[in-house]
RNA sequence: UCCCUUGUAGCUCAGUCGGCAGAGCAACGGACUGUUAAUCCGUGUGUCGGUGGUUCGAGCCCACCCGGGGGAGCCA
C-alpha cells in the first residue's frame, strides 16, 4: 500500500495526529539539535506555516545526507503525524524516510535564513515566492481573483474577454505599446513617413489600457459583464503605486447609474476583504504582525462602516476649510492631488470614500454630463495608504453630447463609430468601473511597493524574467 | 519626466584628508546533543554599478550613462 500524500497545510491540521502520510515541498530550514537527530522545516506551499519534521539519527542517509541538507533543496517525506512536544506548532512529523529530490546548494542558494530586503528579492523574482512575504502576497493575490469571479458570477453577471491587442486608445490620452511586426533596422517608408499599411494587421496596433469600450458594447447587450485580464501602459511614472502592465476589472452595467455603481463597487470591495479574512488568516496574520500592524482592523473597519460619499464640490469645501497647509492650492475646477485625497480619506474620514461629480475639464470624454453642464458623473473610490483604488462613471449614452464631448476633446468621432452605434441603436444609461488588483492587493496586504504585489513586475526600464 | 537620495564581499553595511579593501551575518570546518531569527571556536570571500577624465596615485574628485529607494506628475 502506498502512504498517501497530503499538503503541509493539511499536516498541521489535529485531525492528522495518528496518521502516517507523505509530504513534499521545500526545507525553509534544518536545525541539528542536541540528540543526534535533526529539525527540518519542510513548506510547501499550500500554507503560511512550515511543518516540523524530526529527522532521528537512525535514518540511513542521516549522517550522508540529512545532517547536510540545505535551504531550498526539495524533499519527500514519509513519517507519522504527532501532536507536537515543542512550542509554536501544533503537529509534528516523524519521518521513517527523507528522500532528497534536488539539493540547493548552500554556497550558491541566494535566499538566506534571514530577511532580505525587497529591493533584493526583485532581483531574484524567480525565487521569492518561496519566502514568507511572498508566498502570502501570492495567496491573498490568489483568493482576491478567486473572489471576483464568485462576486460577480452570484451576482448575474457575465465574464467577457476584451482583446489585448487593439487599435483603439481608450482614453485618448494614455500612452500605449505599439504592437508591430515591422523589421525596425529597415522600416517601410511612403513619402517620408513609416507606411504603417504593411503592418501585421495594415494598421497600427497597440496593446489595450483598457477594455471598457469594447466592455460597454457587450453590457448593452448582456445587461451586465465584467472583464478581468492585463492591462498596459506604457507612462514613464516611477513609483510605489504604478506598473506598465497590471491587471484590472471592470464592470460594466447596462440601466446603472452613478448611484447603482458606487453600490456596487462598496459591496464588492466588501466581498473581496471579507473573503480574505475569511479564508487567509494565517496570511493576514503575518501582514499585520510583519508587515503592517493594523491591516486587519482597517479592513474589518471596512466591513463594518458604509463607505462616505461625497461630492467633488463637498471635498473641495472641506479641503478649503480644513486649514491644512498644502503644497499644491485647492479650488474648485482642479484635480486633486495625491496630498488632497490622502487628507480626504485618511484624515478627514479615515476609511474609504467615493468622490463623485468631477468637473467635466479633467474628466473622460465618455463620462456623463450632469444638467449642471459643469461637472460628470464620475466616481472614485479612494482608500487611505494606496489611494485611488477604484475610477469609474455613468457612461455618456446621449449620442449628440457624447460626439460634442469627444470633439472637444481632441478625438475623431468617425474614428469610434462602432462605439457610437451603441447610441445610435437602443441607447440606455449605464455605468462602470474599473479596479487595479495590484492595488487591492497592496491595501489587503499593507505591501508598501507595488512591485512586490504582482509575480513579475514590469515598469519603465524593467522588464527581467 | 522632475526633485532628493543611493550603488563597496553571497546578504546588511563601514570606509576619515585622494595613499595596501573591512566589519557583522551567511557559507565552510569543528564543538554543543529537543530546537523554533543568529549557542561556542576557527577559516574564506571583491570587475568598489558602467564608461571616460583629472592625478605620481581614485572606492573617494569631475563628466556622462545605467540601476535601486523616497516624493511629485499621470492614473488603476
Amino acid at each position: 500500500m502506498t502512504t498517501a500524500w497530503i499538503s503541509i497545510k493539511e499536516s498541521r491540521k489535529a485531525e492528522s495526529i495518528g496518521q502516517t502520510v507523505q509530504v513534499r515541498g521545500w526545507v525553509r530550514t534544518r536545525r541539528d539539535s542536541k540528540g543526534g537527530f535533526s529539525f527540518i522545516e519542510v513548506n510547501d506551499g499550500s500554507c503560511f506555516g512550515n511543518l516540523q519534521v524530526i529527522a532521528d539519527g537512525s535514518l540511513a542517509n542521516y549522517a550522508s545526507e540529512i545532517t547536510s541538507l540545505s535551504v531550498g533543496s526539495s524533499v519527500i517525506i514519509t513519517g507519522e503525524i504527532k501532536a507536537s512536544a515543542g512550542q509554536g506548532q501544533a503537529t509534528e512529523m516523524f519521518a521513517s524516510e527523507v528522500r532528497i529530490t534536488g539539493v540547493a546548494s548552500a554556497t550558491d542558494y541566494p535566499l538566506q535564513k534571514k530577511q532580505h530586503s525587497f529591493e533584493k528579492l526583485r532581483e531574484w523574482a524567480h525565487l521569492r515566492p518561496r519566502t514568507n512575504t511572498f508566498g502570502a502576497v501570492a495567496r491573498v493575490r490568489n483568493r482576491l481573483s478567486f473572489s471576483t469571479h464568485e462576486f460577480f458570477q452570484n451576482d448575474g453577471f457575465f465574464y467577457v474577454h476584451t482583446p489585448i491587442i487593439t487599435d483603439s486608445d481608450c482614453e485618448g490620452a494614455g500612452q500605449m505599446f505599439r504592437v508591430t511586426t515591422l523589421p525596425l533596422d529597415k522600416l517601410p517608408m511612403t513619402d517620408g513617413k513609416v507606411d504603417m499599411s504593411q503592418d501585421f494587421f495594415g494598421k497600427s496596433s497597440y496593446l489595450t489600457v483598457s477594455g471598457q469600450l469594447e466592455g460597454e458594447t457587450y453590457a448593452t447587450a448582456l445587461g451586465k459583464i465584467y472583464t478581468f485580464g492585463p492591462t498596459f501602459r506604457a507612462e514613464n511614472s516611477n513609483t510605489s503605486r504604478h506598473l506598465s502592465e497590471f491587471w484590472m476589472i471592470e464592470p460594466e452595467m447596462a440601466f446603472f447609474e452613478l448611484t447603482d455603481n458606487m453600490t456596487l463597487a462598496e459591496r464588492y470591495l466588501k466581498h473581496m476583504i471579507q473573503e480574505v479574512l475569511t479564508h487567509c488568516p494565517e496570511d493576514m496574520d503575518f501582514f499585520e504582525k510583519r508587515i503592517q500592524p493594523g491591516v486587519t482592523a482597517a479592513l474589518q473597519l471596512v466591513l463594518d462602516k458604509p463607505f462616505t460619499r461625497m461630492s467633488y464640490t463637498e471635498a473641495v469645501d472641506i479641503l478649503i476649510k480644513s486649514g491644512e497647509k498644502f503644497e499644491y492650492p485647492v479650488a474648485w475646477g482642479v484635480d486633486l492631488q495625491a496630498e488632497h485625497e490622502r487628507f480626504i480619506t485618511e484624515k478627514h474620514i479615515q476609511g474609504p470614500v467615493i468622490l463623485y461629480n468631477y468637473p467635466k475639464e479633467i474628466k473622460s470624454f465618455y463620462m456623463r454630463l450632469n444638467d449642471d453642464g459643469k461637472t460628470v458623473a464620475a466616481m472614485d473610490v479612494l482608500v487611505p495608504g494606496v489611494g485611488e483604488i477604484i475610477g469609474g462613471s455613468q457612461r455618456e449614452e446621449r449620442l449628440d453630447v457624447l460626439t460634442e464631448r469627444m470633439v472637444a476633446s481632441g478625438l475623431k468621432a468617425e474614428y469610434y463609430w462602432w462605439y457610437l452605434d451603441l447610441r445610435r441603436f437602443g441607447t440606455v444609461p449605464h455605468a462602470g468601473f474599473g479596479l487595479g488588483l495590484e492595488r487591492m492587493v497592496q491595501y489587503t496586504t499593507g505591501m508598501a511597493n507595488i512591485r512586490d504585489v504582482i509575480p513579475f513586475p514590469r515598469s519603465p526600464g524593467n522588464c527581467d524574467f
